[in-house]
DNA sequence: CCATTGATTCAATGTTTGTTGAAGCGTAGA
DNA sequence: TCTACGCTTCAACAAACATTGAATCAATGG
């Protein structure tokens, strides 16, 4: 991931209701969410959506399939996990300032490799 | 950090010369950098720096002290890190595909934090 | 084939954001 | 105190962004 590609994911992550769609699926898991359904949970109209939809696709954050009528959206985790990447790297640059309380957080995470950590 | 801090860092971080100057004042560490040479630095006139770092001390991601004539302003590591743990946190929900990759940064990271992993 | 449902496209609009140049404020040195 | 320097404030403007409603497209069921 190249800085042009991280602002691009910052500036689609910095709108409230783009940061929710992303927040829900991200909930939803694997499976992801259909359109309508996303509307509904983030509180935009359908039109609205599809809007932020492509901006958050065009930043590599989630992605979609046809299902019958429906359009089914999931979060894009490797376009994420780089995300993070790249601000730890970027960030970290020597000083444990930034990336020990990141550890901590991910430590206290009830997740796998938050599990790995404990051990 | 509540969703609107995080969605307001995001939306900082979202803009080119923004996300440079955050770069250069965290590669610069502690000490900062003048405004002056941050301008010199990221490439945009002194008027426009100034819209932009107000903006990025707004999202608490940057800090400012007089020294002089200059002012000098330096990356806000806490701000930062706290980033981070919310994006890790909000990310996680029980899934390594996003986890994983970034401790794996964080491991070839160079700093401290990277070391202690690797034992 | 027609009607219905789910989602996108399009055009229009109001709002926010980024950028610029001129003017102003605070600090330091002569 | 006068001047120079560093940075910020202000006012203005252009560009980008978010939101809306009407029209359109795709898939399904009667």
């Amino acid at each position: 991931m190249d800085e042009r590609q991280a602002v691009a994911a910052f500036a689609a992550l910095g709108q409230e209701n783009r940061f929710r769609v992303v927040r829900a699926l991200v909930t939803a898991g694997p499976d992801g969410l259909a359109a309508g359904a996303l509307a509904t949970e983030v509180g935009v109209s359908a039109t609205n959506l599809t809007f932020h939809l492509k901006e958050l696709s065009h930043a590599g954050l989630i992605q979609s399939r046809r299902e019958g009528k429906s359009i089914i959206y999931s979060a894009a985790y490797e376009g994420l996990s780089n995300l993070i990447a790249f601000l730890m790297r970027d960030c970290c640059q020597g000083r444990p300032e930034v990336c020990d309380p990141a550890v901590a957080a991910l430590s206290a995470c009830d997740c796998p490799t938050g599990d790995a950590l404990h051990a």
